[in-house]
DNA sequence: CGGACAAGCTGA
DNA sequence: CAGCTTGTCCGG
């Protein structure tokens, strides 16, 4: 990193680390053994002395001055290459707009192993021939995106692109830019990018494999969420794959989401950030810069046709399973593949050694697993998860939605059904397969098998009506899913849906391959009820929370109370009557910019304030209670 | 976090 | 009062 010679600060020279110790966020500074200096900077990774033993530490600057008057102890070694200084910035960024620790944000941004020296830089290829095998993956070309991703200028670009389309000719239009920086939802699609790219000829890094390629440099980075962190030198642009997906969102505390932690990171550095999405949410399109369409034609073309199953319409006596659905699974035309989302439904236990249901001892209801405890839903009485008839501590969940569809379908289809869990077993082979929504995640698999004909969508307004803001948008994106695995219009593949709202706008939207169609009708609806993008959100939970609700309010006066937990979906009821605070956001006028405390549930918060920086200052200004507190900024299931 | 050190408890 | 536990403080 240091060119010239110069001793600064008359030669004794100092470092700034950050430990990496739980519980400690100070920065301490070190003198720089002349032997250690010479790799040294900003991101390595070192050891310190600190009291009585040693930690792992980076290192936030180098060199600084060093205080007056204080003897610093020497550095206990140099452990290697750790992230890009850019990173450490962003780091120290991402922890005050989430509230969380940068220490944990930079472990995520070092490599898991160490990494004591870097491989040669890899950033040229050999462009292809125009025409020649140059969409190896792509199909049907790359359409307007090369075009699009090689014009623009710096900020935040969404990208609508059809749900079939592959992203391989878009990235590469980046790469010709300089290296990029691509997040993807999930490892396997990470893998899957890295390859078509690969084939292609052009350098990947895959992280978190290929960490040190990365810090090295290299013509595309490419990984999960994470990625979002990792080194990419040179960096002229920053790609997020399916921006909409809620695997984007970290689960643990600090809850960064890739799309805005890209955003920012491609900010710093005055690069272009690209949101790619088939069905962009009302956050991404009031965040972007700029929406680009590929066309309604290209687009529509991209969305699977869907025929909709109107169970009102249908016997009732026939359930999930009406007269339309036996059709279909007659009529061949390769897999079927049914989709039943148990979520919200009662969760069902027994013990894997005497098959007694796991039931409360109050009042003997079922009782459902929340962490390593089971709760009773009805009465709240809580006990371990130990068989109350055999003592046995082995429960299993049962499937009783999945396994009575498959038994269902069946004995309708005539034919062998295959029941697919989120779990890692092979995929069955059979010409019809039911599971939950987990089985649109395994398309990669799918796509080994039989071609699929359909994707039966048993019981939509399970999604549609789902006690959580997003479930709308939520529910568009498992139609782009279907649509994908059915690889679009054209491919004689069709999504069935079958609801009792048909005329709902996720379905209108999916119908026309037109997502602005749910946007237009979410965006009031959030407005009026003060929901992102239109406010920040907030979860506190744990034994601190509730001292840190107290803070919140000791950091400003209280300017009211009585403010109604307006239309929140949390925990249905709970919301009502239970104790409400208003807050003036620091910084800004009392009563116009208000953070709120809401009461959400037992022991749960929900702080709501007019803007992101607004929330994040609240919670900074209000500093950590003593006792463990979660804090969930953006909560993306509420 | 984890050690150092101080204050508090116990038993003979 | 030695020997041990428990609590608080602090790190360059």
């Amino acid at each position: 990193m240091r060119d010239g010679p110069p001793a600064p600060f008359g030669g004794a020279e100092a470092v700034r680390v950050l430990p990496d110790v739980a519980g400690f966020e100070r920065e301490l500074d070190y003198a720089v053994p002349e032997t250690m200096a010479g790799g040294l900077r900003a991101g390595s990774v070192v050891r310190v002395p600190l009291q009585a033993r040693r930690a792992r530490a980076w290192v936030l600057a180098y060199p600084v001055r060093p205080p007056e008057g204080m003897a610093l102890r020497p550095l206990a070694g140099v452990l290697g290459w750790g992230p890009e200084a850019s990173v450490l910035d962003l780091a120290g960024w991402a922890g005050w707009r989430w509230a969380g620790r940068r220490r944990s944000v930079l472990t995520t941004a070092t490599s898991a192993t160490l990494v004591k020296a870097l491989p040669s830089p890899r950033l040229e290829w050999r462009s292809r021939p125009p025409g020649a095998a140059s969409h190896v993956a792509g199909g049907d070309g790359d359409g307007p995106w090369p075009s699009v991703v090689a014009e623009a200028l710096a900020g935040t670009h969404l990208l609508r692109c059809a749900p079939a389309e592959g992203a391989t000719g878009l990235v590469e239009a980046a790469a010709r830019r300089g290296p990029v920086l691509v997040v993807a939802p999930s490892t396997g699609r990470a893998e899957a990018g890295a390859a078509a790219l690969r084939a292609r000829g052009i350098p990947v890094a895959l992280v978190p494999g290929d960490w040190p390629q990365a810090r090295a440099g290299s013509a595309v980075v490419i990984g999960a969420r994470a990625a979002v962190w990792a080194p990419c030198p040179g960096m002229a642009s920053v790609v997020v794959l399916d921006a909409h997906d809620e695997a984007h969102h970290q689960e643990q505390a600090p809850t960064w989401d890739a799309p805005t932690v890209a955003a920012r990171r491609a900010a710093d550095a005055g690069v272009p950030c690209f949101w790619v999405s088939a069905c962009p949410t009302l956050e991404l399109l009031v965040a972007a810069d700029e929406v680009h369409t590929g066309g309604a034609v290209r687009e529509r073309s991209g969305w699977a046709p869907l025929d909709v199953v109107d169970l009102r319409l249908e016997d009732p006596r026939s359930g999930l399973f009406p007269q339309a659905l036996v059709e279909r699974l007659h009529r061949g035309g390769g897999r079927v593949v049914c989709v039943l989302n148990r979520k919200g439904r009662a969760q069902l236990l027994d013990c894997a050694a005497c098959r007694e249901v796991a039931r409360c001892e109050q009042c003997s209801s079922a009782v459902a697993l929340d962490g390593d405890l089971l709760v009773c839903r009805r009465c709240g009485t809580s006990r371990p998860q130990v068989c109350a008839s055999c003592g046995s501590t082995a429960l299993r969940l049962l499937k009783v939605g999945i396994s009575r569809a498959r038994e269902q379908l069946e004995a309708l289809a005539g034919s062998d059904v295959g029941e697919v869990s989120a779990g890692s077993g092979p995929l069955p082979d059979a010409p019809v397969l039911v599971g939950t929504e987990a089985v649109l995640h395994r398309a990669g698999e799918l796509a080994r098998g039989a071609r699929v004909g359909a994707v039966v969508f048993l019981d939509f307004d399970q999604e549609l009506l789902a006690p959580r803001y997003r479930a709308g948008e939520q529910a568009l994106a498992l139609l782009a899913r279907a649509s994908r695995l059915l690889g679009g219009r054209g491919h004689g593949g069709r999504i069935v849906v079958q609801t009792r709202m048909p005329e709902h706008p996720v379905i209108m939207a999916a119908a026309s391959g037109d997502p602005a169609r749910l946007a237009a009708w979410e965006e009031p609806l959030r407005r009026d009820l003060r929901l992102p993008p239109f406010s920040a959100l907030a979860l506190l939970s744990g034994p601190g929370a509730a001292e840190l609700v107290e803070r919140l309010g000791a950091s400003g006066a209280v300017a009211a109370a009585g403010l109604p937990a307006v239309g929140l979906p949390v925990a249905a009821g709970q919301a009502a009557g239970l104790p409400v605070a208003g807050v003036p956001g620091p910084g800004l006028p009392a009563g116009a910019g208000m953070v709120e405390v809401v009461a959400a549930a037992p022991g749960t918060w929900l702080v709501r304030a007019p803007d992101h920086a607004a929330l994040a200052d609240a919670l900074a200004a209000a500093g950590r209670p003593a006792q463990r507190v979660r804090v969930e900024v953006g909560p993306p299931r509420l």
